[in-house]
DNA sequence: CGGTACGTTGAGTCATATCAACCATAGTGG
DNA sequence: CCACTATGGTTGATATGACTCAACGTACCG
């Protein structure tokens, strides 16, 4: 789909189709969204903000696939999470009032819509019910953070490996085929997991080897889901 | 200070004193609390709540300290944050009405008011401010934990502890003689950087060796800060 | 066609975990 | 009061997972 076929998208349609945050709005809230917005195109390599930026807004992905990472020692990055379909990022610098913590750049080309500032806080102040869903939402992402620390604290790279393989057949599913349907490069799996880049690729090939899974460049092909389960430990 | 000399303490008094998130509270609200809260006494190693516990209320911390951790793979403890007077914990399952997913265990004896989560519901659904300022703590521990992953997938142990000690200097200070406030196990040490016990004994001797701390036990004098510093790499 | 980014493999090294033994201390109960 | 036990701390020896460095292969792109 070329950028010239995609419309403005309407916020009340996206968020019901995408179950996102905004669908605890009202029909006047939303309408305000739509008006304020800013719908903006990216291409896979574009950043949407920098470690660093002060952002007067956040935003909502309509399409598109974006990862949201720190940089660490020498420039490496530590992936904190994915956004796609109906998730929102810069939430939380917007609520701070600081600087951007991570970087966002484009994975696969997006369509997001820019909203500022003070809309959020607007609703944040006069809607409860949306305050506190966008409170659950900032819970639960705490709770996935402290349970990746104790992970990458306790377990090895081989069995991490393993369950962020797992955790992106959850978050993006499989193909028909049973592909997975997001690719990542090699660098970019490592930079999830917390490892080298060699060290992803010896272990690919070593669950490629164990019939776990089949590589195809950069697509992967998830043949025993159990198989990785039992690696990566999920259950204790 | 015996338990018989503790009087319960005033919501309105303690949440000056200790900074905490109850001064954006109004008197009636504070009153409210006053009313519901249940104050109790807790003694080094005695469990506040536990993983996988439903918890009906929250806890704010009047005296004391209290380590916060998951458990991990054969039972090794991950320390995700310490709570002090002032400080808030099990608010996120509160929110999230989720089993508690971290285990709450007294490090120093403890004073602490357990408010049933009605309490916490009602401020959030009718008092906007006190709702946006819960939401910027979470904000805020959600991008300390995120650092913490980063750290952790990138730094070696020994620049972990050297960061650890910092933190430790920052969250509970230096008495007169600049011995560090809290007093922790080596092991309780190990589960905060994630690593050995052992490895944790060899480092801080090794960091005694370099004149950075002095160790009495338990008790660790802080030398060089700027030295831990500079061994942490805190800055990138 | 050369360039650039990504992927792969091998070899060597090192930090850290693991295992084991031992010491110090304090609390317990006979 | 003393052996007994438990808990925490320390040290040494050994094993190994994972990183680093380096070389080379591969594929796409202008």
């Amino acid at each position: 789909m070329k950028p010239s076929e995609i419309h403005i998208p309407f916020c009340d349609k996206c968020a019901v189709e995408s179950n996102s945050l905004f669908r605890h709005l009202t029909k006047d809230e939303v309408d305000k969204i739509n008006y304020e917005k800013d719908f903006r195109h990216y291409r896979r390599g574009d950043v949407l903000y920098q470690e660093g930026n002060r952002i007067n807004g956040f935003y909502c992905i309509n399409g598109g696939v974006i990862k949201v990472f720190k940089t660490g020692l020498d420039g490496k990055e530590q992936i904190i999470r994915f956004a796609k379909k109906g998730d929102i990022i810069a939430y939380r610098s917007v609520i701070s009032n600081e600087p951007a913590c991570t970087t966002a750049e484009v994975i696969e080309d997006a369509h997001v819509c820019f909203i500022p500032a003070e809309v959020l806080f607007l609703f944040v102040k006069t809607n409860p019910a949306f305050s506190f869903e966008l409170m659950k939402l900032t819970c639960h992402e705490l709770e996935e953070a402290n349970s990746y620390i104790t992970d990458i604290a306790q377990k090895s790279v081989r069995e991490r490996l393993a369950e962020v393989l797992l955790h992106l057949v959850e978050e993006f599913g499989l193909d028909e085929n049973n592909y997975l349907k997001i690719s990542l490069t090699r660098e970019e799996l490592s930079n999830i997991v917390g490892t080298a880049t060699e060290s992803v690729i010896r272990l690919l090939s070593e669950f490629k080897g164990d019939k776990l899974i089949e590589l195809h460049g950069r697509k992967i092909k998830v043949l025993n889901a159990k198989g990785l389960e039992k690696i990566s430990n999920v259950f204790n």
